[in-house]
DNA sequence: GGTGAAAAGTCGCCCAT
DNA sequence: ATGGGCGACTTTTCACC
């Protein structure tokens, strides 16, 4: 990864779909050399994917909760478990493991407060080896992003 | 918003760069009239872009932080000062304002717990209001998507 | 790395149904 | 509202500087 690489990727993150060309006048290569290193760039993994983003008030998805979850048990059992079913629930949209208080900070999107109170009781709470959840809504998204600083 | 919208809508989070007449396929419709409704999500809203995502560890940003912070001043000045301000700064990722004991939460990426205090104290705790920064540190990113369910 | 060009595949939009 | 098809454009690959 040098200079070149860095600037297509800043350039790619701004303008996700930009012509080759285009872009490579951004990061000022030319075309061949340019597609070269973005190929590169996906294999290694450094560009992990691709997506589609959708705007999740007009999904009706108005709804964002931060779930502080805290363990009774902390063995590796109950960990993999835990870490493995957070994928199976297409409303919890970030999972992160925490130092300090919490366990684990879900962040958890829904349709209205009656909503994510059926998803804590029926989903939430039933993770292994969960003692508590506390949950912390969010008022209002001022900045989502998914721009990486290179 | 009828169900062949949602189909497809599915189909391009879990694909995001499939060809359209695979995208069709997988919505149950044939090109055109996929072509049509993606348009018309386009232009609608609902798809809001396009992103490439890009490997946090590959790029050094294995530190992910959330910053609770509190103001001292809550009029709207300052208000509309931070959530415009934040933009400004890459680092911060997310930004949520919150019911509760935080005024807002951000998560902010950054290549080492140094590299996070030098931030915190010259950038976060001088937000515009801020009163107090009560910092979380991630130990690990267990799920992290941009679909949301539809 | 850059240039130019050509092959393969998509897209954007027309049509007829 | 659907499916077919065509020209324009991009992506991808190549040979060569």
């Amino acid at each position: 990864m040098d200079d070149a690489d860095r600037r297509i990727l800043r350039a790619v993150q701004a303008h996700p779909d930009l012509p080759i060309t285009e872009l490579a006048e951004k990061a000022g290569l030319s075309h061949t050399p340019c597609w070269r290193r973005l190929k590169k760039l996906e294999k290694e993994g450094i560009i992990s994917g691709r997506a589609i983003l959708l705007d999740p008030k007009s999904l009706g998805l108005v709804i964002n909760v931060f779930a502080n979850v805290r363990l009774k048990q902390h063995d590796e059992e109950t960990l993999d478990a835990l870490e493995k079913v957070v994928h199976v629930h297409p409303e919890i949209v970030e999972v992160f493991s925490m130092s300090g208080s919490s366990d684990y900070v879900l962040r958890v999107v829904a349709r209205s407060v009656e909503d994510y109170e059926r998803f804590l009781k029926k989903v939430l709470l039933h993770l292994p080896g969960v003692s508590s959840v506390n949950s912390s809504f969010a008022l209002k998204t001022i900045k989502m992003t998914t721009t990486l600083p290179v």
